[in-house]
DNA sequence: CCCAATTCAATTGTGTGCAACCAAATGTCC
DNA sequence: GGACATTTGGTTGCACACAATTGAATTGGG
């Protein structure tokens, strides 16, 4: 029918599962991390993206939504609503940038900002739960950044798809 | 990278960022391997969960929804509705049995067996788009099984009740 | 046989995640 | 100056994911 691959010397029955399971693994891991931050986060009145956000606050100071997208890899329509529930929860402001009225700048609030203390609590715990080392970690996370970048750049030349 | 503060003992600080990307990679990593999913699978009308069900369907036949959520880790919650969609769909059906009335099993339907044919092409495309030997898979499916088991045990002593 | 606990699926409510569309502000060309 | 495309954030609709609750069916104890 299309375009014939030659893949290795694996069968194709092999393929799929082996496949299956990686994709299968790597979406049980994510889901098993959130679950632990769930429980740890729970504290702070915090989910796990909304904890990533905070993240992005507590280092670079106020940012605009465009650059959290960019940093978190998250469009708008899920930073929106998730901005307004950290801003409902007293923990950011969102203003519009005066120079660029299109341009909506979150900035932590002291709240927001005292949050730090108590979530630097977390991460040892994460590293507790995940029951690896910190070089097995930073392996782990070298190999993910790669196969995401692959993925993406697949994503983006296989988007447009010819039917 | 290359920030390093304190040549002292492991900061708190580096723990904090080495665990953010560690957790924020995995996600990133999900997603993008959800989004190529996405373009391969919606010629099927198919979900990336949707297809994992189909995935247990193909390989075992008939599943009550309880085997389902175990093999899966999804629970009612997430799977009623699945179910309910694939059923829509023509892909499944769903009977009570009648030896537990309690119990629904879920049915690959004549199109929903048919599908693997066409779902068959679809792991090469996504061994291609990873960017990864087949080795390099197959050692990353060990580690992040290791690591789930890990958060999963984790979870399950560090959830109940913190009092 | 009856009642209580348990099991199993469905439902409800909240929070992402993303595609598609929209409106306002900005930039660019004539 | 005016028509145009582009940038930016917001909104809507759909589909997970999970906690909590509900309700029906089964099981076990008396």
């Amino acid at each position: 029918m299309t375009t014939e691959v030659e893949p290795t010397a694996v069968p194709e029955e092999d393929l799929l599962r082996l496949d299956t399971q990686i994709c299968f693994s790597l979406h049980a891991a994510s889901r098993a991390f959130n679950s632990v931050y769930r429980v740890l986060l729970k504290d702070l009145g915090l989910t796990y993206p909304q904890y990533l956000v905070m993240l992005v606050l507590w280092e670079h100071g106020e940012t605009p939504v465009k650059e959290l997208g960019a940093r978190l890899r998250l469009d708008s329509g899920t930073l929106s609503p998730l901005l307004k529930r950290l801003e409902a929860a007293g923990f950011v402001v969102r203003e519009r940038s005066s120079r660029d009225e299109r341009s909506v700048v979150v900035r932590p609030t002291a709240e927001g900002a005292a949050l730090r203390e108590r979530a630097a609590l977390i991460p040892p715990r994460i590293m507790a739960a995940s029951g690896c080392t910190v070089d097995e970690l930073r392996d782990l996370h070298a190999r993910l950044a790669r196969l995401t970048a692959s993925l993406d750049a697949a994503a983006r030349q296989g988007a447009p798809d010819p039917r």
